[in-house]
DNA sequence: AATAAACCTATTGACATAGTAGGAAATAGG
DNA sequence: CCTATTTCCTACTATGTCAATAGGTTTATT
């Protein structure tokens, strides 16, 4: 289940696309537009800039923008950001995890198949297909 | 993220139609087999029984079996039943839940296609296709 | 009667989620 | 330089879920 740290990320970056006119967009208009909590954002938004998907510019005038256009970003990988992994199933999450059932699994082709669709959707999304 | 719940409860149904020579299956043989806490399995398998997916019966010679053969189970349903629901959203997740940015949400319509797409493979699959 | 199984209630430790709180540092305009 | 505005940073917290564990009661077979 995509959390609302995915959810919520995701609509700032369709916030900052459609609101972008070369200028910094402070995260105040941000959280009012999609009535959201601003301390909460912050903690998101940080995850974002570290993430290297938006910059941030501190002081009056300041805020946040994106550093690609919108057709650039894939909804894939900003919910991997945000979410850690968007995988569907523990097995597969940790991609250093050996597990000892590997081989005899019955269940574990079938999550790989799983994986690779709920993949390729998400990462066939760009940001720009939802504006 | 599918939970323990969810993808144990799935490899018991397939133990118990690997297994299924007309007898009730010890949830200790499966458990063996599977190298899954008996404890832990008790609690799943007791809402599966709950949920009309299995039948147990108890006392010696007793244990569980399925009631239908395997290929009239699709992993959807088993799936749904352990998890509560294998939605990928919070706000799609519970019907009864209005949100009060549905008609301007940008990102509503993606996710009931992912939902969509989500669902038309769990229910598409069948526990016959797993053997 | 003995045995083996399901069935039932309760508890627990660890972790994640969804925030809140309060302030420090940076930047622009007057 | 001063003030207002904004990001940036650390810490805290309530609630809930996950993944079990524990110990006992009931049911059915031999």
């Amino acid at each position: 289940m995509i959390s609302t740290k995915g959810r919520y990320g995701l609509r700032v970056m369709i916030d900052l696309a459609q609101n972008d006119d070369g200028s910094y967009i402070p995260l105040k208009d941000i959280a009012e537009r999609q009535e959201i909590s601003k301390k909460y954002l912050e903690i998101i938004v940080k995850q974002m800039v570290e993430g290297g998907l938006i910059k941030g510019l501190s002081g009056k005038g300041g805020g946040y923008k994106l550093v690609k256009k919108p057709e650039k970003y894939t909804v894939g990988e900003i919910l991997t950001l945000l979410e850690g992994t968007i995988c569907s199933v523990a097995c597969l999450a940790d991609k250093n995890y050996d597990c000892p059932r590997r081989k005899k699994c019955e269940t574990l082709p079938m999550w790989k198949e799983f994986d690779g669709i709920v993949h390729d959707y998400l990462y066939g999304k760009k940001l720009s297909d939802l504006l």
